[in-house]
DNA sequence: CATGAATGAGGTTTCATTCAT
DNA sequence: TATGAATGAAACCTCATTCAT
């Protein structure tokens, strides 16, 4: 791909998570491109495919930098999930207090409109849950965690509480929030 | 408030959960509800002042419904608990399982853009989040949990996962994944 | 029908006659009828809508014209053939030289791009064609016509040749080929 | 002139006829021709430009083919005509049912519009005309008309016939038509 | 209260053409 | 020759809002 598209992908990638996919007019993404109208449809055919680019592009990343670079490595369980929780809280942190889960954005947004979005997205956020249900059947089978936990449940409420975490921290303006949440998962799995 | 201007605010609840507020016209509003151009600008100073509107009718709703009708009753704290799961899974479940949750995303959508939507629903989420945690402490005091419960933090985690499990349910399109989440609260409550 | 939008219609009538309606732009016509552009799609759901209502308009007027006002009348037959090569000469003769008939214009341009144009234009055709048949049929009754002729088929061809005739007059940008092909016409069914 | 050059102004008279002058753009003769942008603008200046090479081509093929192998051939003057009748049903029937005469559309389409269109158009026309003229009065002279035939007048209304029968035939979407009207033909001169 | 005509900015997209390589 | 990136005007259409009745 002409790197050229790469970054206009990588700006709207900013644009849209901050202003959400339908207030982002494709005018936006040329003025942040600082590109003329016909150059933007000469690399996407459509709105709908650079949203649709913009969310495989992210899901590339958020595959690389959580579930390949974090999750699925061969580090100790423990320090897998601490990591996950510590990229979840700082990596995007100035943007994500403002703006909420660029992920979690486009699935609330997108996913109900648009069986597309919903597909590319729905699979990463599957590989989420099974990458941290593995780490936690691991966990289990160290005795690391005791015999009440199922690593499927557990797995889906541990995601569920990061996104619903996010989503409370984004509504409170403050980080708070998320801190709590993650004291709580913390605490539930010995991540001390 | 006139009933007729009510009635349009309970059909713009509809609309605007199903297509999101920003993907909604006022002509689309019109023609749900059966009225003119004349009409809405005669109750509504604009599409803000009746996004407004939809938000404070939500909040009064849910107000009404989980704060007041079951979180904060005297009944014992385990079925407040269990009533409000029950509530959250069922009480608009084919709507959420398309759609999600009709504060949660408007929390997303709007929250991130105009701080007055975005207090309007925060002080839903705190009323929601205070009350759970009041239920915890007393369910503390009963002895029905055990110390290593810090009441605001995991009431905030539960409402978190409530949130975020609505997320997922409606990435995967399947009810499933919400219920394994309500399975976790349950039992890391003693809610069965 | 509101006059204003009859008032739209008209006007696009002549832009079009004129240009074509592929070469017509909502533009113009919004300039030519001097409205802005939420005046136009507040009558006309859309460009191809204000198509059809300007094919409805002149089929209307046509068969006002020409077939109710000149073909289907009580005059003798021969009278009426007269004034219909009379009608088709001047009624329109200035637009017509320059830019053609504007029946068969359309019937060229979008007949074979669109369905719904195609069987309003075809519609008009036929009646125009069974009116002269008729006509033919009634002079062959008063034994003014030989009995080489057949009623349908010569009705054809004269609607043909005058719409053919118009094209090789727009295409010499002269009226005397028309007047040429109307002496055919004249001399072959007697109309002098 | 290239080969090169010359495909692309074959396949561009096809999509040309088919969508109409108007309507097709330089990118659907591109992917029609499978040429880059470069190359188009190698080969034509304009879209413009493409246009008359078009027509040119098509009045070369057809003056070829009707004028010289048809009409100026030494055969007798019965003969030239019918078989100027059988090419006209024949030679591209598919394509004319459906669309109608490649040389009649432009004619309305761009000789209302363009004057050098315009002329390379009349000057095919007059072609036309003056054969089919010259056959009538061979035929006159040879005793195989009345005298009541007027050569150039009834050339003309040949010519329009067959191009008002084929406008009548697209809008009819049925070739009986056109039959029908050259059968008028047929007895009238005496071509069986 | 109510209607729906009017406005015009801005939405997405297409187009013919030019430029850099 | 050839490619396809770049340009910007203009296409069709939607929108929130205001105005006249």
């Amino acid at each position: 791909m002409s790197s050229k598209k790469q970054g206009i992908i990588l700006i709207s990638r900013e644009v849209i998570h901050s202003k959400g996919y339908q207030a982002t007019s494709v005018s936006d993404i040329m003025e942040a491109a600082k590109i003329g109208k016909g150059q933007f449809y000469h690399y996407f055919q459509s709105k709908h495919d650079l949203g649709l680019a913009v969310v495989e592009d992210l899901v590339k990343d958020w595959e690389e930098q959580l579930i390949i670079g974090i999750l699925n490595t061969s580090n100790d369980p423990v320090t897998k999930l601490q990591r996950m929780l510590q990229w979840a809280e700082t990596s995007h942190a100035e943007m994500e207090i403002k703006y909420g889960c660029a992920m979690g954005n486009l699935a609330i947004e997108m996913s109900t409109q648009d069986e597309e979005f919903r597909i590319k997205i729905n699979e990463f956020f599957n590989h989420w849950i099974n990458s941290v249900a593995d780490i936690l059947t691991e966990m289990m089978e160290n005795h690391q965690l005791d015999q009440s936990i199922n690593p499927k449940k557990d797995a889906e409420s541990i995601v569920a509480m990061i996104e619903g975490g996010i989503l409370l921290m984004v509504s409170q303006q403050n980080i708070q929030v998320l801190r709590d949440i993650f004291e709580v998962i913390i605490q539930k799995y010995h991540l001390d």
